[in-house]
DNA sequence: GACTTGGATCCTGGATCCAAAATACGCGCT
DNA sequence: AGCGCGTATTTTGGATCCAGGATCCAAGTC
């Protein structure tokens, strides 16, 4: 026997098959908010029974994906302006320290970050939306593992469900955004780099303000009606 | 008060409830970590079908209770080292931006927390260790609340499930702890009242970061053996 | 005597079944 | 024709059933 690792890769089981495909049908926008879930069509259209599916949409529904009452049955959660306000307060305060123990650290290397940066830059150029949304998640993601906080990591893998559903609705329009973005990320990064802790938490801070400003404009612009017909209980 | 419980409230499910209890028999230790967790077992336990049990176990493992892995079932989540100083780490970071935000808001009501520092130091005085988690909690979640991050509120109340397990642990063996806890709480509410914002930010983060020294010492001095052991009953 | 191996047994994940709540529908009434 | 009420249908939550993987035990092998 040698190490313990001959046995890897047990991530089968339907049920996460079902949130996989469940959360990525969200997250692009083909379910739209408010929009009904019924368990058995769900079911059959992944060719499962309800059983995984019902516990799919428990998990979706912790994660904020999906709002269900009991009895009432499960629907796609409206994009909600409250919450994504609320999410980008805790993603400030999150990355504010983050950012922070990284610049005090002696073992930050930059280069996947920079490499990052170089690849969003040229999806930017290329209006790769999707992969720009991925490599956006991916840098952020990048930072909080490097601060070495798994909770962290944790929690805010799962606020970026929320992130990431606004975030496709908005790079649509926002050009100006687009571009502004990866020198932000370049900002942060050398401002670590160069150990200069104030400097990170303000880039950070910036960067994410102006992030949730764009953020909660264009919700404002774009939204009013169809997203939140479900807003008032 | 109730401002609008007209209709909802129809929280039963059975599955909430066999959370609920799962939880709290957790949480008091009543099931040690390490443990394995067999569905029939606790469902005949409960007086429920396996049903339940399953999505029970599904969300108390996300919640970071429960240790589970396909095929081979549920155990009760060893106390981790690790994991407690990282929920150490979120907290200071998420603690500090809500009582810097409170320290600028002008509508925080100081009452309630006086009225619970009282309370929590009568129960310090009486060796109510139950009753001073719980307030303890209440305390620190009321924070969250008035801040009125509903998103902070959220993910925090997650996380207490993991400081309350500790958090029994230690307040038995601590008792110089056990009386400074409220003098802390009073430093950090009277900075936020008197609006002085740095102090308040200070002041928090030499609560947690005490608390946090406090536990992990008594971690490493009463936790190696004892805390992954396999039991049955 | 320690290690492997075959098989009985236990347990879990998924499928199917059932009762009750909720919604949709249609009928009768004003 | 509009409205309300009672019933049919849908859909959910829970219980039960089943197949496959994991665990345990004991006998066989070196």
């Amino acid at each position: 026997m040698q190490p313990q690792a001959l046995n890897r890769i047990p991530v089968d089981i339907l049920r996460s098959r079902v949130v996989q495909e469940l959360r990525i049908a969200i997250l692009r926008g083909d379910l739209s908010p408010g929009s009904r879930i019924k368990q058995e069509h769900l079911a059959s259209q992944l060719g499962v029974s309800r059983e995984p599916v019902r516990q799919a949409l428990l998990l979706l529904q912790r994660e904020g994906l999906i709002h269900a009452e009991p009895k009432r049955g499960a629907s796609v959660a409206p994009l909600d302006r409250q919450l994504i306000n609320d999410v980008y307060g805790l993603r400030e305060a999150l990355e504010s320290r983050v950012v922070e123990t990284l610049s005090r650290s002696s073992r930050f290397d930059v280069s996947p970050f920079r490499a990052m940066i170089a690849r969003g830059r040229t999806a930017v150029r290329r209006r790769d939306f999707r992969t720009l949304v991925d490599l956006d998640m991916a840098f952020h993601t990048g930072l909080y593992e490097a601060a070495g906080n798994r909770v962290i990591v944790e929690v805010m893998r799962g606020q970026w469900s929320q992130i990431r559903r606004v975030m496709s609705m908005l790079l649509d329009q926002r050009a100006a955004y687009r571009q502004k973005i990866w020198d932000e990320h370049q900002a942060i990064v050398e401002a670590i780099h160069a150990r200069r802790p104030e400097r990170a938490v303000a880039a950070a801070g910036r960067h994410i303000r102006a992030a949730r400003k764009i953020l909660i404009e264009t919700f404002d612009a774009a939204a009013p009606a169809p997203l939140a017909r479900a807003s008032q209980d």
